[in-house]
RNA sequence: GCCGGAGUGGUGAAAUGGUAGACGCGACGGACUCAAAAUCCGUUGGGCUUAACGCCCGUGAGGGUUCAAGUCCCUCCUCCGGCACCA
């Protein structure tokens, strides 16, 4: 082994990816190679990535899948003439490195850094065209400012307020959580348990913008899967609003209702258990169930209630309520089916025609009455389930036989000419719960007035400090005034964090920086004030990132309006759909508010979006630490360079497809890229190349620029082995065809193609190099194989000059004796050429 | 249950309604080598066969449209993702 040395006049030099990347990734970083300026002029394109939470696993494989993908796309439409943005940065802030924080005793900042700093080394590792000079950072103050310039123009909009509301508050991380981020009663992050509980919170209005956000998903060209969730968490629904009036009582009792043509039908009503009227509706004979029942359904976690969904709980209030169309009196029930949240906290219900009133009825014994008919015919025995479709009026006095449809608007209309209901539009969206009781966040850029506990006055005490101020408020004798909340005006932006060490949790409700008093309480004109502690979540800087790429150190705007002009929409955006309905639905109200303010140009951010497939590990699973099958893309790097993990990735299947890593499989990547090594070992000639070569390059090219346009890297690749297969086996390499190789290489092994373009006597780059061209009629060959079929079956193939015409290919196609075989003694019905693909023969006999 | 998406060789996959399985991996056979690795060449959907020629079957199941269906239509099954007491 040892005393054989390598013969370097007769092998070729291996290809040595280990110097060739490290030399042009050096190049490109000092070069700033693809840094990138706004220019009127050219026609520009946006290629965006979900930017990453630098956590300190470092980078995933599944990261590079979605980066190579925007990589190969921007750097194809860079020598096909766009102007390309194509950044990258980090969405930092958030409760990861908070919780490292709690653990370690490191401080966030710090982290942060640490992880940044690695995932920069990571992703530049992998040769990507990022414009460094706009790289961004959620927690810069210098970024946040303009998150809490946003913030404000929330706030003065009204969009941004302050409410006493049930929230979801996870103890484990210290928090409360939006909707959107509990899952199953758990939290999203760590799945800890959640409760409902009472507290204090900032809120943003989105649901103002509820129809906004459901219209316009229409115009955007997004995968059907996640315009729908959009949709679904939006939740709209056409009803109406109807008042019953309580039997003893002038009072009414509201309820909404999508099917108010069931009103024959309601039976009994429901409140929530949460319904400010429980204690009024109940009787003295039901107080004590109703009150045990209120008091079981606040402790209930979201996932008991959920837990059962078949089975129905409820109590009878001992009070009724009239039907206004029936005259009927019903019973009103307590029952925790109904959502205190949505609608009016109370329904009607129609056993008959919905599900959950059909169980709950069946339950406790309630009467179902049949009021709607698939076919006008009336139910004869009790019914196994309601009937939730469509139907005609049965039942309903004079409406009977009316469709379902029109049924809703009589009885609609009449509602409303009595003045007892009203059109109404419901949505499943709630209100944002914007704040967060965490330290490693924006500060919500707002203060509050402390006042005296004794007499309401505003402090003017003189000769007190910040500290004294917080033991007056902690002892209860002066106040926090939360009703009157003063912006941060926009010129003392950004409202920095304290770089503070005690940013632990308080282990009540209180923020971390609550604790911070100098920070906290300030006085101005001789009053005391105190800051708002809660800070953003996590969504906030990744609602924006976005615009801040536009323009990232202008320091007089987010970014300035020439720049947003030109460089929006956003045309490609790339990423997980984990974040289906979170990030892309707070960055689209974000948004759309940006718009309605003038500030963004576009009604829209994102006009196209794509998701990456997930990679799972070698046994077909989720990566997990638990599982042990996660790949480390610092492992294959090491092992196969960055060209061989970008071509791997892309090869193995569709961009959007869930597909498995396969360490066997990378190595056929690998080859490739040797082999395209010693192709251009080979001497080159100049000769131009006879038409057999002509015809693999322009195929080549061809194939390689539709597939890129199209995103479908798996199928452009494949061109190029099938190229390389019949270029390997030429005594020599004709210039003009290794050019187009090397070019259309480019964007998907960089390294590799700047490599070869240097060795071709080019100047660097080839990613600035325009793309080649390609002729159609040198794509085909003079000859062609037409395959014959004879009544669908292929029974024979013809070798002609490809223009040849249909009455000669149907001739042929007869003439041939392999088809022959198959028509003998049989009519010929019908022959059917079709010039450059196929004839078919039908028989009969 | 509802909403999305997908079912093709041993395997990752490919196929404007027009020769199903390109390309890659693996496997098998061969070349090179003392040998191995690497590399190169060949074969590789299943079955039948007089095995050179050739035939039958085959894209989750069943129907349909068409000269022609993996592709379009209908019904069903399975898997993946999301939502789920939202009246």
């Amino acid at each position: 082994m040892t005393d054989q040395p390598r013969d370097t006049e007769i092998l070729p030099p291996r290809y040595d990816f280990t110097t060739i990347e490290a030399r042009w990734q050096a190049y490109w970083l000092t070069h700033k190679t693809f840094r990138t300026s706004s220019d009127p002029t050219r026609k520009k394109a946006f290629v965006l990535d979900m930017f990453p939470y630098p956590s300190g696993a470092g980078l995933h494989v599944g990261h590079p899948e979605g980066y190579t993908a925007t990589d190969i796309y921007s750097r194809f439409l860079r020598m096909n003439g766009y102007n390309v943005l194509h950044p990258m940065g980090w969405d930092a802030f958030g409760l990861p490195a908070e919780q490292y924080a709690i653990q370690t005793g490191t401080h966030p900042a710090k982290t942060t850094q640490v992880n940044i700093n690695t995932f920069r080394r990571q992703i530049q590792s992998l040769g990507f065209s990022y414009d460094w000079d706009r790289e961004v950072d959620t927690t810069d103050p210098t970024y946040y400012k303009w998150t809490q310039w946003i913030f404000l123009q929330l706030f003065k909009k009204g969009l941004a307020y302050q409410a006493e509301i049930p929230v979801n508050w996870c103890a484990a991380l210290g928090t409360v959580l939006s909707n959107e981020e509990v899952i199953d009663g758990k939290s999203e992050r760590g799945a800890h348990p959640v409760v409902r509980v009472p507290m204090r919170q900032w809120m943003l209005k989105i649901t103002a913008y509820g129809d906004d956000l459901l219209n316009s998903v229409e115009t955007l060209d997004w995968p059907e899967g996640i315009k729908a969730m959009q949709r679904n968490w939006i939740g709209r629904s056409e009803g109406a609003e109807v008042d019953f009036t309580v039997v003893g009582d002038a009072g009414t009792l509201r309820v909404f209702t999508t099917r108010p043509d069931t009103l024959f039908g309601a039976t009994y009503m429901v409140i929530a258990p949460e319904h400010p009227l429980v204690a009024k509706l109940t009787t003295p004979a039901q107080k004590v169930a109703v009150e045990a029942y209120v008091e079981a359904a606040r402790h209930k976690s979201e996932r008991d209630r959920q837990a059962e969904v078949k089975e129905k709980s409820g109590v009878f209030t001992g009070a009724y309520a009239t039907n206004p169309l029936t005259g009927k009196d019903v019973p009103i029930w307590i029952a925790d089916y109904v959502l205190g949240g949505y609608g009016t906290g109370a329904i009607m219900a129609v056993p008959a025609h919905d599900d959950r009133d059909f169980a709950f009825a069946q339950q406790f014994g309630l009467p179902i009455i049949q009021v709607v008919s698939k076919d006008g015919t009336r139910w004869q025995e009790h019914p196994q389930q309601a009937l939730t479709e469509y139907g005609v009026a049965v039942n309903s006095g004079r409406f009977d036989g009316l469709a379902t449809l029109d049924v809703k608007k009589q009885v609609t209309d009449w509602l409303v000419a009595e003045g007892i209901g009203e059109r109404k539009v419901n949505y499943k969206l709630r209100d944002w719960v914007f704040s967060r009781q965490r330290y490693w966040g924006e500060p919500i850029p707002v203060f509050y007035p402390v006042i005296s506990a004794v007499d309401g006055g505003k402090m003017r005490e003189v000769g007190l400090t910040a500290s004294n101020v917080a033991d007056l408020v902690e002892q209860g004798s002066w106040q926090i005034d939360y009703t009157t909340s003063h912006a941060v005006p926009e010129s003392e932006l950004p409202l920095t964090l304290p770089p503070t060490d005690d940013f632990l949790p308080t282990g009540n409700a209180e923020p971390p920086l609550a604790k911070c008093h100098d920070w906290r309480f300030f006085q101005q004109n001789g009053r005391w004030y105190a800051r708002e502690t809660n800070t953003m979540p996590q969504w906030a800087g990744s609602c924006w990132y976005y615009l801040r790429y536009i323009d990232p150190h202008n320091p007089d705007a987010l970014a300035s309006p020439e720049a947003l002009k030109y460089w929006l929409p956003v045309d490609l955006y790339v990423g997980g759909a984990e974040h289906a309905v979170l990030h892309l639905l707070y960055a689209r109200f974000w948004h759309k508010v940006l718009y309605d303010l003038g500030v963004v140009p576009t009604a829209e951010p994102f006009q196209r979006l794509i998701n990456q497939g997930m990679i799972l590990g070698e046994d077909g699973e989720k990566m997990s630490k638990s599982r042990g099958n996660v790949i480390n893309p610092d492992d294959v790097l090491k092992e196969h360079g960055a060209d061989t993990f970008r071509l791997y990735e892309m090869f193995m299947g569709p961009l959007e497809q869930v597909k498995p890593w396969s360490t066997r499989d990378i190595v056929g990547s690998k080859r490739f890229l040797q082999r395209v090594w010693n192709l251009f070992e080979k001497p080159y000639v100049d000769d131009a190349p006879d038409a057999a070569i002509l015809r693999v390059q322009h195929r080549l090219v061809k194939k390689v620029t539709e597939d890129s346009h199209v995103l479908r890297f798996n199928t452009a690749i494949s061109a190029m082995m099938i190229a390389l297969n019949e270029l390997a086996a030429l005594p020599a390499l004709p210039r003009e065809t290794a050019e187009a190789f090397v070019l259309v290489l480019a964007p998907y092994a960089p390294h590799l193609a700047e490599e070869l373009w240097a060795k071709l006597g080019h100047a660097p780059s080839v990613g600035l190099a325009p793309w080649p061209t390609f002729d159609e009629a040198l794509c085909v060959d003079d000859t062609i194989e037409i395959p014959v079929q004879v009544n669908g079956k292929l029974r024979g193939k013809l070798q002609v000059k490809k223009d040849t015409p249909a009455d000669e290919l149907a001739r042929m196609a007869l003439a041939d004796p392999a088809v022959m075989k198959w028509t003998e003694g049989k009519e010929v019905l019908k022959v059917i050429p079709v010039v450059g693909r196929m004839v078919s023969v039908v028989v009969k006999g």
